[in-house]
DNA sequence: AAATAATGTGAGAAAATCTAACATATTGTT
DNA sequence: AACAATATGTTAGATTTTCTCACATTATTT
């Protein structure tokens, strides 16, 4: 489900959100940003907004921090983590693909359906829906 | 899981990202508040805190409206509709206990202590964990 | 026509966030 | 030891967002 790399990387939380969340001052994770570690959105009038994707990120570079890694080696861990995650991720899916069997996929095809254009505008969302937002 | 209810109920959302969410104006969501439609949280400066919970109501109480549905008729079936998926809920529980072998049970029980106080302090939160946070 | 309900609009205050600059503490280098 | 670089703290002033409260408007009910 590609639907679930999208809500994850919606924009929605606001810096003081994530310093609760992940325990790290603004100033920290303004850095953070300043040595590209992460890109969080920006409002119209220029706030940062995060994406659940941001702050699993900054978790991570945060026990990276306690155990002593500088920013450039977290900036390659990153990197590293990024492709070997893309990579499980294809893997995976592959795997899914090849386990479905056909009366599945002319399911899953029913579904898709059923529900196509869900996701086109937000003015499409109903109720219940919001649960379908995150993961 | 109680935790799946205790992540959506979490105060997260400041009305700004709400109301691109649920296309409602700041007026229309305060007014709720004051009709007792939500309760948000609040933080300790005074600003509305939504959770996953209230932007569900909120476009449950979106969908009445378009319905041409009032106030009072609103407050009366969120109330019902409170009602009845609670008993869904504790409905589903008893099914799925009833479900569990005594392996799994104790598979379950294994997962809980390796995990125990994961959600106490959000000091405890690590890298991947925020995909733990949404449903 | 008057009252009520739901929402719009504007003002002024308070809170949150922004950038930029300088300070400080720790670590690495010479 | 002295110096430089790194990571974070702190402060200031500007900008943006949200707050409450009051009044305006529009559509429905009585």
């Amino acid at each position: 489900m590609a639907n679930k790399e999208i809500r994850r990387s919606m924009p929605v939380f606001q810096i003081g959100a994530v310093m609760e969340l992940t325990e790290l001052t603004a100033r920290q994770i303004r850095y953070y940003e300043e040595q590209k570690l992460i890109s969080p959105a920006r409002t119209e009038g220029n706030r940062r907004l995060f994406s659940l994707n941001d702050i699993d990120r900054l978790l991570e570079i945060k026990d990276y921090l306690d155990q002593g890694i500088n920013m450039a080696g977290i900036r390659k861990l990153l990197e590293v983590n990024q492709a070997t995650s893309a990579i499980e991720e294809d893997k995976a899916k592959d795997k899914s693909q090849k386990e479905l069997s056909d009366e599945e996929l002319r399911r899953l095809l029913r579904e898709e359906l059923l529900h196509a254009g869900r996701f086109q505008k937000s003015a499409s969302l109903r109720q219940g829906d919001m649960s379908r937002f995150f993961h």
